[in-house]
RNA sequence: GCCUCUGUAGCUCAGUUGGUAGAGCAGGGGACUGAAAAUCCCCGUGUCAUUGGUUCGAUUCCGAUCGGAGGCA
């Protein structure tokens, strides 16, 4: 079909504790919808507090996707994530419901929505290259980058390792460069239409409150003991679930016996440098209505609001 | 009460042999195409506690005052 329309999804963004889930849930219920998380820790089981995973009282019966999918110790990735995401947008829409794409993970969603596709990952490139940029350096790697993608290696950072050696891996595994894939890809067209809802604080110091206030929640619905059972289910250390904020700086502090509230605290000040993160991503999107929250939260108001744009875009 | 040390960026501190000052952390902005809650880049003017004095000029030297820390009685 060449000239059909696009299929319509509403998606939810902005940082950590802004209430996106309670939107996520209000919206499916208005649109007849159901919701797909585009979180990236939330696709890991028995990761629930520190992830902050809608509970099923959140959720109040509208159906949860890509939420308890993986293992924690499967190591996911984007490309593996659009590739269970998209069939189950597609089941939704195939019912006649409104998918509500709801998370925190930018490079996700854009990727869901953009109908990119990935460079295939098969042999152990990766771990080759991290050995030889750990024995000579990253300048080395980052000169070979120049032989076969001098774009590439003028755009990338000296010191980003992990886009240097992505970039070479592709290389290596595809016989295309990265700037060719990307090109490629950019070219692709969009999977969805979407009309996105952008989560906010009029105040940031009001964001950073929150996020104070989630952790001391998470603590005390059990953070550590949900981090124990972890590590003594046998998942590794170094896993990518375990590079989650709120896990990593615990499980450090348990292993040299530093105080795990003081780690607490410090999970406080990731949380806050990571919802700067997600903004700067998000506000990238020149399409996104956002909504500020006042000192007085109105939730009535965001609905509206929400509503309002999706009808807008012809969502009803 | 006396003596010594101390008061510099939101925090911890450096520094100016007298020409109005700089690091780390925090914070802010940005990038991002198979680790993305990851990775990486950029951004430092502040009554140098207050107040007198010396000086062409003081945050820097001297005095007093007000904080803080320690010591002696």
């Amino acid at each position: 079909m060449m000239n059909h329309e696009l299929n319509k999804v509403i998606s939810v963004v902005g940082p950590t504790a802004s209430g996106k889930t309670a939107l996520g849930v209000a919206l499916a219920q208005r649109f007849h919808g159901e919701v797909v998380s585009f979180d990236s820790m939330q696709i890991y089981r028995r990761m629930d507090i520190g992830t902050a995973k809608p509970t099923q009282e959140e959720m109040q019966g509208i159906p949860h996707h890509m939420i308890d999918v993986a293992e924690p110790e499967e190591n996911w990735s984007v490309a593996r994530y659009v590739e269970a995401a998209v069939p189950v947008v597609e089941d939704i829409l195939s019912r006649g419901k409104t998918p509500i794409l709801v998370g925190g993970t930018g490079l996700y969603v854009d990727s869901l929505l953009s109908g990119r596709s990935f460079a295939v990952q098969a042999t152990g490139w990766r771990e080759k290259l991290q050995a030889q940029a750990k024995a000579e350096g990253i300048l080395t790697l980052l000169e070979e980058l120049r032989q076969v993608d001098p774009e590439a290696a003028a755009r990338l950072h000296p010191a980003d390792e992990k886009r240097i050696i992505r970039a070479l891996e592709v290389w290596h595994e595809t016989g295309q460069t990265i700037t060719q894939h990307n090109r490629q890809t950019q070219a692709l067209p969009p999977r969805y239409q979407a009309v996105t809802i952008g989560l906010n604080f009029a105040d940031r110091t009001d964001l950073h409150q929150r996020v104070a206030r989630r952790v001391d929640e998470m603590v005390k619905r059990g953070l550590y003991d949900e981090i124990r059972d972890l590590l003594a289910s046998g998942v590794p250390e170094n896993c990518t679930a375990m590079q989650a904020i709120g896990y990593k700086e615990i499980v450090a502090a348990m292993k040299n016996g530093t105080s795990l509230d003081e780690a607490a605290e410090e999970v406080k000040l990731r949380t806050r440098q990571y919802a700067k993160r997600q903004l700067t991503w998000f506000r990238r999107n020149p399409e996104t209505n956002w909504y500020f929250w006042q000192k007085e939260p109105d939730f009535q108001a965001l609905i509206q609001f929400a509503t309002e744009k999706a009808a807008a875009h012809g969502i009803n």
